[in-house]
DNA sequence: TTAATTTGAAACAATATTGTTTCATCAATG
DNA sequence: CATTGATGAAACAATATTGTTTCAAATTAA
């Protein structure tokens, strides 16, 4: 809670007086990275793109907000409410989805697992954004990395 | 520390007289996680394989370990000691040195940045510990399916 | 069997963290 | 200007966690 404070830039008391109470704190949290996270992908018009299109367009749109994203995947299955629980659960399952549109074009192998694409997409995510955080990929290239790496590997095309 | 007590079925009080006070507790648990998988690298015969077998081989090795991988990615930059950190970044140079093997042997895309396929190596280790331990991919498959992911992605070849 | 060692349980002390209150100060508003 | 509201600093209480000790019981070794 200290730690938080002082980021934030406040005393420990006001952050205490606009969130009474750690478990409260933390679901503030869950809920506004669910809340972005849901705004960023909502924006997306997909009716007009293709499945991979989309992909990319999540990836654009997702990476950015890795860090909410990680949080989720880290609290949320012990110390987060139902609510926030719920909410990471339906995030999730629109992952799956895509996944399923994928597949459905017919651009996802038939012998990829539904279940591994969609944690790898969750995987690259965070790791595209830890790859802007420290350096290694510029921000305005990570979310199409993250997008080729899934579909097509880092090797070289033969 | 309880909880840590509790899984290991011991007491408190026995668990302090191994591991005298916390920061103790978690260099020893690092340096053996660094030990583990250090051995198990270690006895990959790189010098009969191509790149690539390498890179399997190691998924191989280190996938069952990915629960002790992750927990010096998570520890080591914040609550470890000095020597946890160095044989951590000495682990990450040696997933660098793969990778610049499997560049030198024409395996990898030129464009695709090192910095980023050693990242993608490390989360697809997580990820596939992750996936086994869920139930979403059998364990014998794990590693074939996180190198593949990493060499060709997920979608169809054309 | 006896002695040495290890352990668990419990009690306790020492910190660390969190929750709460008070009050002076500052900023915004009427 | 006076009032209202929000804030920070500090002190304090309440928990939570960690560190330490003691002693009887169990285990192991001699």
């Amino acid at each position: 809670m200290s730690t938080i404070a002082d980021a934030a830039g406040v005393s420990r008391a006001t952050l205490h007086r606009h969130f009474p109470g750690r478990q409260r704190l933390l679901d503030a949290i869950g809920l506004e990275a669910i809340r972005e996270t849901d705004a960023a992908v909502g924006a997306i018009d997909y009716a007009k793109m293709s499945s991979t299109e989309y992909l990319l367009a999540v990836f654009e749109a997702v990476v950015p907000l890795g860090d909410r994203y990680h949080f989720l995947a880290v609290t949320a299955p012990g110390a987060a409410s139902e609510e926030v629980r719920t909410a990471y659960a339906r995030q999730i399952r629109g992952v799956e989805e895509m996944v399923r549109w994928m597949a459905r074009d017919g651009v996802l192998a038939p012998d990829a697992p539904v279940d591994w694409a969609v944690l790898v997409i969750d995987s690259l995510i965070y790791t595209a954004w830890t790859a802007v955080r420290e350096g290694s990929v510029a921000p305005r290239h990570a979310a199409a990395l993250a997008c080729r790496t899934f579909l097509s590997g880092l090797s070289k095309d033969e």
